[in-house]
DNA sequence: GCCTTGACAATTC
DNA sequence: AGAATTGCCAAGG
């Protein structure tokens, strides 16, 4: 199990409807700060829910196009928008099997 | 094996 | 508020 199939589960984990942060897919991941490999867990990882994920703050990170249609999708999902933001005081998710699992 | 590239995050000015 | 800086990890050249 690598890091990034870590990261990709917990992508593929949050439920429609939900949003995460990179930095949340990354710390849930077991990687605390590196919220870049979201990123990269995103590109490779196909079929995961790329657009539940959003940045710090519930921005979205996708310019033109792309981030058009990450809203779109979200708003078709029940996620509520404050501007272009997303309302992380509801829509924020936090997985209930975080790399904290791990057996002792 | 070093350097660059990623849809970031947090801090600082 | 916006730009610059640093940290983080993995893959590809």
């Amino acid at each position: 199990m690598t890091t990034l199939d870590r990261l990709r589960q917990v992508v593929a984990g949050v439920p429609r409807g939900k949003v995460i942060t990179y930095g949340q897919v990354a710390a849930a991941g077991g990687s605390p700060g590196a919220a870049r490999l979201t990123v990269w867990a995103l590109q490779k990882g196909m079929g995961l829910p790329w657009h539940r994920v959003v940045a710090a703050g519930g921005r979205i990170a996708l310019p033109g196009e792309q981030g058009r249609e990450q809203r779109l999708l979200l708003e078709i999902e029940g996620v509520k928008f404050r501007g272009n933001r997303v309302r992380m005081d509801l829509q924020n998710w936090t997985p209930r099997t975080p790399a904290s699992r791990r057996k002792p």
